[in-house]
DNA sequence: TATGGTAAATTTTTT
DNA sequence: ATTTACCATA
């Protein structure tokens, strides 16, 4: 594969990379930290980055890129832009994992090396324990004086096999306790992902050959949203890697650090900064938002860091009228009526209903009772992406290897010609047989693989009426002519039948609701993936996504009891949900549910108008 | 069983 | 800030 010398690289795909892009991009001698604000486009940025190493040698092989995101859909969006971008022999070298995988990709292969005390047997299987079992854990073991929450803190920091720590004695008898009766206290030894994170973080510091083989085999690590790390993942990388061998190129931004309260460091940036001599970098542009979006959210950044830049808008502003204001509602039922009124409005005007976001802080199960049947009336689907379908969460299951799996082939059973989803399919079926780009006879093998099986499901569609009655039996051919021992394999998390039969109920059960009221197999495939649909989730939910519109529902003291001055976060979370927006941001509030948040509308000033509900329109 | 008082949870990911 | 869960008491 021939190698581009650095000063000849362009970016791949994209028209342009800001200054300060260019500049995180080539520094490769030392580690850099950049604050990537909303819109900026990070993701890209990784990809481009990769990219570069990879295609200019600066990254030879045998050598790898290791990403670390904290999400696996993060994760998988990061490794699949860089396949778009670069030769496959090159991206392969690309290595995107959660904290978690790597975590456990550690302790799978080195198992032997852990001390026989703390060592899992081959078999071992991932727990995740609730309270209760913390609980009964704590009673079972007789130990008196500590919570499941202290115990939870307990299992995440303390270190295997250091003695340097200075654990208490009482400590360390918890910590063993708690071990001895995950690996010996049932027929199979279960692990939590923390404490495949303290037995990862012991063999890359106690372990002399394990360290130095990882250092070498990544000289260049990536580590997505370095806000939310927690401490435990911090001391894994720190232990793992340093200085001299690797350089780290950390993304992030402190104003969207909203984890805290889950265990993400206060000052993730900081410390990067001085652990790896990171040099700080800030990307200025934003291309999701427009200017006069831009200079409200600049305000709000402001009153988070007094130091931060003025973001440059590429966003281009397609609507007129006002662009963030605060609609005020006399009663919680004309709250929800102007609303859903307003929401069915815009879809009237052209606006595709899953560009229009409802955020809340949360509780969306709450909101969901109300709006979603007086949008409905009005003939607009309101999802909650986290509403379980069976016992997995929507949002969750379309990101599920399976959903991508079978989605692609559905349609083409359903429709005509789809050449995207085309693609699609044959692409996964590739990742199932574990066919290179290379390998022209395996190519043509699983183009005709794929051809079968479009046959198969839209002999199926055509002879079944979108009814739902019939998702079980179009989702069972797939999973059969597919082979439901193949799609296991390649599919780690699949391995437990359990795990593997969650996903097919909940797709199973999704289909043959969306089937129960469309009529046609391609329309439900639409209700399937959310098309047409108003997204409703927290704000949490909402990071790193994007919305033509977004309308901020309870913007009171009641349902916003956290936001005031001194609460960081609280203002770090107002600030996620501004920034998703593309082109407009509105934030509902209701005399009768709650009192305003006074400091934050004259923070807001003139910018952020209040509007009487019977002006909305 | 009803009531009253107090403490805890609320926002989430992970093979 | 509000809801829910849990415990003690009548």
């Amino acid at each position: 594969m021939s190698l581009v010398r650095p000063e000849d690289w362009v970016p791949q795909g994209i028209e342009e990379l800001e200054d300060r892009a260019w500049e995180a991009l080539r520094e490769t001698d030392r580690s850099v930290c950049v604050t990537a604000g909303a819109g900026a486009g990070k993701t890209e940025f990784l990809a481009q980055k990769a990219s570069y190493l990879l295609q200019t040698g600066l990254c030879p092989a045998p050598k790898r890129i290791l990403a670390i995101s904290f999400k696996r859909d993060a994760a998988e969006t990061l490794s699949a832009r860089v396949r778009k971008r670069c030769p496959e022999g090159q991206a392969r070298r690309f290595v995107s994992l959660t904290f978690d995988a790597f975590a456990k990709g550690l302790v799978d292969q080195f198992r032997m090396a852990v001390p026989a005390q703390y060592r899992p047997p081959a078999n071992y299987e991932i727990a995740f324990p609730t309270k209760d079992a913390l609980d009964d854990f704590l009673m079972r073991a007789g130990i008196h004086g500590i919570n499941a929450q202290q115990l939870v803190r307990i299992i995440a920091y303390v270190r295997i096999g250091d003695a340097d720590q200075g654990i208490p004695a009482n400590v360390q008898t918890v910590f063993d306790k708690y071990w001895n009766d995950q690996l010996h206290g049932r027929p199979t030894a279960y692990l939590t992902f923390p404490m495949i994170n303290r037995l990862a973080e012991y063999l890359v510091r106690a372990n002399r050959r394990i360290h130095a083989a990882i250092r070498m085999t990544y000289p260049v690590i990536f580590l997505d949203e370095f806000q939310d790390t927690q401490r435990a993942q911090f001391e894994l990388l720190t232990a793992a890697f340093d200085k001299n061998h690797n350089t780290f190129t950390a993304v992030g931004d402190d104003k969207q650090r909203i984890m805290g309260w889950a265990g993400a460091m206060p000052n993730g940036f900081e410390v990067y900064t001085q652990q790896f001599d990171a040099r700080p970098i800030s990307l200025l542009l934003n291309w999701r938002s427009h200017t006069d979006l831009v200079a409200i959210q600049h305000i709000v950044a402001q009153s988070i860091d007094p130091n931060v830049e003025h973001a440059v808008a590429r966003g281009k502003k397609t609507v007129d009228g006002h662009v963030c204001a605060i609609w005020d509602f006399g009663s919680e039922e004309e709250e929800i009526e102007g609303l859903a009124g307003w929401i069915a409005e815009q879809v009237g005007d052209g606006i595709p209903a899953h560009e229009l976001a409802v955020l809340v802080r949360n509780r969306p199960e709450l909101l969901e009772k109300e709006l979603g049947p007086a949008l409905a009336e009005l003939g607009v689907p309101l999802r909650n992406v986290a509403r379980n379908v069976g016992s997995i969460a929507i949002q969750d299951l379309l990101a599920e290897e399976l959903a991508e799996l079978l989605l692609p082939l559905l349609r083409l059973g359903a429709e005509k010609r789809n050449p995207a989803a085309w693609s699609l399919a044959q692409e996964q079926l590739r990742r199932l047989e574990a066919i290179s780009l290379d390998d022209d006879l395996g190519l043509q093998r699983s183009a005709a693989r794929t051809e079968a099986l479009v046959k198969s499901i839209r002999a199926y569609i055509t002879s079944h009426d979108p009814r739902a009655a019939n998702a079980v039996g179009a989702v069972a051919l797939l999973i059969e002519e597919i082979g439901e021992a193949v799609i296991r394999r390649v599919t780690p998390s699949y391995t437990r039948n359990a795990d593997f039969a969650r996903v097919v109920e909940g797709f199973e059960l999704l289909l043959s609701e969306c089937l129960g009221d469309a009529d046609s197999w391609s329309q439900a495939l639409d209700r399937f993936e959310g098309r047409n649909q108003v997204p409703l989730m927290t704000i949490h939910k909402s990071k790193g996504m994007e919305f033509h519109t977004v309308v901020f529902f309870g913007l009171d003291s009641n349902s916003w009891w956290s936001l005031t001055p001194n609460k960081m976060e609280e203002m770090n979370s107002f600030f996620v949900a501004l920034t998703r927006a593309k082109q407009r941001a509105f934030f509902t509030n209701c005399r009768d549910r709650g009192g305003r948040i006074n400091w934050l509308e004259s923070l807001l000033g003139a910018h952020v108008p209040r509007i009487a509900s019977k002006d909305i329109a």
